[in-house]
DNA sequence: GAGCTTTGTCATTCC
DNA sequence: CTGGAATGACAAAGC
């Protein structure tokens, strides 16, 4: 799938820089994040400066050592030559050559639980090391294990095994070009050797295991590798090392394989499953003929033993699905609910025909709740220990899967067509057909949501497949009423069986119902949002209004004094003395005239003091 | 871990 | 009386 060069052991700024812009083409290659995080990078670079500054030391030490070699020496002085001091007898060999961790990076200590003065390691027990390491490794050449070949290169993100050819006989191992433009010859070829190292085999058959804890070693790691600290001490001698296999493993090498077995076994099941071994990855128990059994019959044959509690024997055993084969693995029943969670790979090779491999919810084989009514069913939830106090058992049903298909057949005579074909269909499905697509997508997909939903909506599938009811649950929901009758009546159906499809289609009706009362809510909401915004827009309307009356009001209020005043001013009386406004209004009948009205004597005026306002 | 959202479910009322 | 719709309340799960 993904097929990246990066041809050295720590990938160059450039080459992960280049992983970064690939894992975000490709985010379905299932390699974790953390592998390519700037973060990580970051140590690993930090570790490698640590290192670095290590072997400057020991390079520090070695000159140290030899200044301290040529102070033992004098000089001949007729031959120019040194020569070891009388005193100095023991050390007649000429200055040693420096010690292999620095001459030849094939030999470092890092690694090993040496001690920290290791750099007067003598030449000769370098060799002794050499010879203790690498017979051992020849040996295991025919420990290849085929379904993991060996790529001789460091590459830790294209080693897609179809593409990359298999490393030569040991016998004629030559250094891969790629790798030689930085340690050379010898450091290729004990990569080839280390290649066919038996743990390493074994170990490459386990990384598949946790590649998040497999990859949390990377930073001890690889700056050994960066600065050719190899240490190929046979794995199993060694003393650090402890007698798990993954332990054994030099995390280095599991973590730089993770791509090739994300490509190669992407099978979700297949993950984890680290206490097969070899023999496990390749067995033919996993990979059952899958013509001989077809998914729906290994699931009906699953939901079975699940149903009656008991696992089935192996003879009698039908060909597992991953799942399955997975679950019968003691380590992997403490792991089923993450991998139940790991999506489906891009091979498509993945045997489980059920959504629920990748679902939210309890998983269908692992919680074992499912049949169970639903008043039963909190409690079971936190009960799993009567987990199997179902209806199964409590009504001993005798309802066969094929009995499940007949009946499903015989519906489809008398109903749709399409809900009969939901009905053939693993009744974990739901039965809208169009949504069975995105059951297969990868881990990134964001429609959590409907998954849930999906996953939520197939508890009742559970109970009614428990109890083995030949409907799917939309047909008991959505049936009229008439013909959900009808169909009561076509199939003889126990009192459990009757009272499940009951509260199937009350929780159903409901179910929508809700749904229907919640989007009216909604748009109820929506609705008075958009009134009290067109509200709002009226009162501000208004108020606009409202304020320009108020101001031509006060106008003509004032245009008004004026006018009186004016008129007043244009009255006077028989000696020509102007009226007061304060004394006198002026006011007016109901005929147009006008009168002059004192305002002390109101009332005397009206009867006694009238007189016509002559305005002139 | 608290708070919010979404969804399913139950109980109840009403038609 | 029964079935179903409507709805408030609660719980679980996810974010």
């Amino acid at each position: 799938m993904m097929d990246i060069e990066v041809p050295d052991i720590l990938p160059s700024q450039q080459d992960m820089e280049l992983i970064d812009i690939l894992w975000r083409q490709d985010v379905d290659l299932g390699a974790r994040r953390e592998v390519f995080d700037q973060n990580h990078r970051q140590k690993v670079h930090a570790l490698q400066r640590r290192s670095e500054q290590e072997e400057e030391k020991k390079q520090q030490r070695l000159r140290d050592e030899q200044k301290a070699l040529l102070d033992q020496l004098q000089l001949d002085e007729e031959t120019g030559e040194y020569i070891p001091k009388p005193l100095a007898s023991g050390a007649l060999t000429p200055p040693p050559p420096p010690p292999p961790a620095t001459a030849n990076p094939l030999v470092v200590t890092q690694n090993v639980n040496f001690p920290e003065g290791d750099d007067s390691m003598s030449f000769d027990e370098c060799m002794q090391l050499l010879e203790e390491t690498f017979p051992l490794a020849e040996d295991t050449s025919a420990c290849l294990d085929s379904a993991v070949p060996p790529v001789p290169s460091s590459d830790t993100h294209s080693l897609t095994p179809s593409k990359q050819p298999a490393p030569p006989p040991l016998a004629s191992l030559s250094p891969a070009p790629v790798v030689a433009d930085r340690r050379g010859p010898e450091m290729d070829q004990a990569w080839m050797e280390l290649w066919s190292l038996p743990e390493l085999q074994h170990c490459l058959n386990l990384q598949m295991e946790d590649p998040l804890e497999t990859t949390a070693y990377l930073p001890t790691s690889i700056p050994d590798a960066q600065e050719g600290n190899y240490t190929y001490y046979p794995l199993s001698n060694a003393p650090n090392v402890g007698p798990n296999p993954v332990e054994a493993c030099p995390p280095t090498f599991i973590h730089a394989f993770e791509g090739v077995f994300h490509d190669m076994v992407a099978p979700e099941p297949m993950m984890g499953d680290a206490d097969l071994g070899p023999k496990g990855f390749c067995g033919d128990a996993f990979y059952p003929d899958p013509v001989l059994c077809p998914p729906e019959a290994v699931e009906a044959n699953v939901m079975e033993h699940k149903e009656s509690g008991i696992l089935p024997e192996l003879p009698k055993k039908p060909p597992l699905n991953a799942v399955d084969a997975h679950s019968h693995s003691p380590l992997e029943r403490c792991k089923q609910e993450p991998v139940a969670e790991v999506p489906d790979s891009d091979s498509g090779i993945s045997l489980n025909p059920s959504p629920h491999a990748s679902s939210p919810e309890k998983s269908v084989y692992g919680d074992g709740s499912f049949g169970f009514s639903d008043s039963d069913m909190d409690d079971l939830d936190f009960n799993p220990g009567s987990a199997e106090s179902d209806y199964s058992e409590m009504f001993s049903l005798n309802f066969q899967p094929d009995d499940f298909q007949q009946s499903a057949l015989m519906l489809s005579q008398a109903g749709p067509p399409e809900e009969a074909q939901q009905d053939k269909k693993p009744k974990l499905h739901n039965a809208k057909p169009a949504e069975e697509g995105g059951q297969s997508e990868g881990p990134f997909t964001k429609d959590k949501q409907k998954r849930r939903s999906e996953a939520r909506l197939s508890r009742d599938e559970q109970r009614a497949r428990a109890l083995r009811i030949p409907f799917t649950v939309d047909m008991i929901t959505n049936l009229p009423v008439d013909d959900f009758n009808e169909l009561m009546s076509k199939h003889q159906l126990n009192e459990p069986q009757l009272a499940l499809v009951r509260d199937i289609r009350r929780r159903g009706k409901n179910k929508v119902a809700a749904q229907n009362c919640r989007k009216r809510k909604m748009e109820n909401i929506v609705g008075l949002e958009y009134e009290l915004d067109s509200l709002t827009e009226e009162k501000e309307l208004l108020q606009t209004e409202r304020s320009q009356n108020g101001s031509s009001l006060r106008k003509m209020k004032h245009q008004l004094s004026t006018l009186y005043l004016q008129v007043f001013s244009m009255l006077g009386d028989e000696e020509g003395k102007p009226y007061s406004p304060s004394d006198y209004s002026l006011q007016q009948t109901t005929d147009g005239s006008v009168f002059l009205v004192p305002r002390t004597k109101k009332t005397h005026a009206k009867s006694k003091d009238h007189k016509p306002a002559s305005a002139d």
